[in-house]
DNA sequence: AAATAAATTAGCTATTTAGCTAATTATAAA
DNA sequence: TTTATAATTAGCTAAATAGCTAATTTATTT
C-alpha cells in the first residue's frame, strides 16, 4: 500500500503530470529542460522530479554536469495505467501548449538553455 | 487534466484507497459500514466519500435514512486500472486486516451497526 | 406533529506540501 | 588547482488537506 501511494501522490500534482507527460514523447530529458518546461525554480523542479523517482516512477543518470531523467520501465507503472493517463491527458489545453513548448525546447541545447535560464533571458517561452 | 487529477488525487489516501478496495470487494456498502471499517468519524468517512463522488469514482444512492456507496461504471477508472490498483494492495497487510474486519461487519445488520456506533460500543473491533 | 437518527456541512486545528531563495555538492573547464 | 556551473538540499512561507466536534439537513418512527 505504501508503494501504491508513493506512485498515486506522484502523480497527483499537476506539474508532476506534465513531467510524465513529455517523458512519454521524449525519452530522455535533462532537468534544465523541465525547467524551461514548467517555468518554476530550479530548486522546485528538482523536488518534483526526486519525489517522481523515488516513487519509482522515473530513473535518473549523470551526464557530466547534467542529470537526465526517464521513464523507469513498465515494472513500477505498467503500460495499461500509462496508457490511461496518457488518453485523459490528450484532450487538456495544458498538455498541448506543452508539446509546443517541447518542440521549442528540443530545438535548444542544454549548455544554451541554461545560460539563458542563468541570464534570465527568454528561453521558449515568448514563441510557445 | 483537472478530472485526471481529481481522481488521481481521490486515490492518494490510505484510507480512500481502504474504501476503494472495500468496494472492489462488496458491491455495496452504507457510510455506518464504512465508518466501521476505517474507525474514524462519521463526518471524516462522509468527506472521505463525498470526494471519490465528486472524482466519479464512487455513486451513492439514498436508501431511507442510509445511503448506499458503489464503483461508479468502468467509464472513468477502466478495468485495468482498477487490477493495477487490486494487484498493488493484495500484498498490503492492512488491506489483509480490512477483509477480516469486512466479514464481521457484513454480518451485522447496517442497524445495530449504527446502534453501537452511537453507543460507543465495540462493532467489530476487537474480534476485528 | 414531535422526536429520533443517519449523513452531511461548518468551523476549527495540526500536518503536509508546493513554491521560493540561499547554501551546498559535484563535475567540468580554465 | 581555482573558478564556474548544473543540480540538490536546507530553510522558510503560504496554501491545501485530514482529522475532530458541533450544527444542520433529511428522512423515519412514534
Amino acid at each position: 500500500m505504501k508503494d501504491l501511494l508513493l506512485i498515486l501522490k506522484a502523480l497527483s500534482d499537476q506539474n508532476r503530470l506534465r513531467i510524465f507527460n513529455a517523458l512519454l514523447r521524449y525519452d530522455e530529458l535533462c532537468a534544465c529542460q523541465i525547467i524551461e518546461l514548467l517555468q518554476v525554480s530550479g530548486a522546485t523542479a528538482s523536488r518534483h522530479l526526486s519525489l517522481m523517482v523515488t516513487a519509482g516512477i522515473l530513473k535518473s543518470k549523470k551526464v557530466g554536469r547534467w542529470v537526465h531523467f526517464s521513464l523507469d520501465g513498465p515494472d513500477v507503472m505498467f503500460d495499461p495505467v500509462a496508457d490511461w493517463i496518457k488518453l485523459k491527458l490528450n484532450t487538456s489545453d495544458q498538455i498541448e501548449k506543452d508539446l509546443k513548448m517541447l518542440e521549442c525546447i528540443m530545438r535548444i541545447p542544454c549548455e544554451e538553455l541554461s545560460r539563458k535560464q542563468r541570464e534570465k533571458t527568454t528561453g521558449c517561452t515568448t514563441n510557445n
